[in-house]
DNA sequence: CCACATATGTCAACAAGGCTGACTTATTTT
DNA sequence: AAAATAAGTCAGCCTTGTTGACATATGTGG
């Protein structure tokens, strides 16, 4: 609709690439995003809900500390979240042994399946995009992505894909 | 932390990967959005401000029904927003002469100012990711985005990287 | 021309999920 | 014994999404 400098930059893609970079990041994580969006807002949860699930099951026997690390919400924020997932029955902590201060969190039956019922569209989409683009471009696709995470926090996601996340 | 059964499925990529990828979409994200943010909050703003200075910089002309279908909310939401932008100078609306409903948006030079303001941390972000990574490996990062994309909406942005978004 | 559809805008009420600040209770560390 | 850490709670605020109801201007098809 405008036209476009094509700035020769010293960010060795143009800009306009790197536009349209953000743009379908934006777009891909809306869409990643509104199918599991729309099941939680039946069940009268929403995606903080999710999220929660997901990394407690990710990582089982999570402390609060570490998953308040891991969104980087406050705990206020979490209590309401982790309160309610605590008292409808989708996560049970118990006392660390080790640190008696600790709580450590899990998943029930009931939070593993709800846990699975949120995933399992992202698994598809991301598992459909992939093997359209093909082997190499979901390798490139993870560097990148990989890249753009504060390096603080890239231990959370393993560079071997044998490792866990915890 | 707990075992995982490596699941030979019929996906293309095991289950444990395909989660790695939901991870890094949600660091990459988080972190993605953490410096306009922090800059927005500042000036009383919020994400959506970004968003919609965002689109309308990259698509000038744009009328409201448009801006609505890209972000994919309420036009009582947009509004709010949009009421905000207007009122402060950011972003002028001009009736379309050809169809006298519609309401053209472009940003002012303040407008732009701000604009440019809030994406550069995203496009270094993006562009150092991109780097380090390699021209291949940004090839599939975008290629498998894309892919992610709900298909009536891959539109927005382009194949080829010399075309505008709109 | 009239009826209908479309584009925009507005008012009101509500909910999710962020935030800050203040304060408590256990427990561990120094 | 004092200080730091982990967790939890209460209260209030903001942004940004939602629904529903309605108003106005303009375009379109019969």
């Amino acid at each position: 609709m405008d036209h476009h400098k094509t700035k020769v930059n010293p960010l060795f893609l143009r800009e306009e690439e790197l536009r349209q970079s953000i743009e379908l990041l934006f777009f891909a994580y809306r869409d990643f995003t509104s199918e599991p969006d729309a099941i939680l807002a039946e069940l009268g949860f929403g995606r903080a809900h999710h999220r929660a699930i997901y990394f407690v099951g990710r990582n089982p026997g999570l402390a609060v500390n570490q998953l308040l690390d891991i969104l980087k919400i406050t705990k206020q924020s979490l209590s309401r979240v982790l309160g309610q997932l605590l008292r409808e029955g989708f996560i049970v902590q118990a006392t660390d042994a080790r640190d008696r201060r600790r709580r450590l969190l899990r998943l029930t039956a009931k939070g593993e399946e709800l846990e699975r019922l949120l995933t399992e569209k992202q698994l598809h989409r991301v598992a459909r995009a992939c093997r359209e683009a093909g082997a190499e471009a979901t390798e490139g696709f993870r560097t990148v992505l990989r890249g753009m995470i504060n390096v603080g926090d890239r231990h959370w996601v393993p560079l071997d894909a044998d490792s866990a996340a915890m």
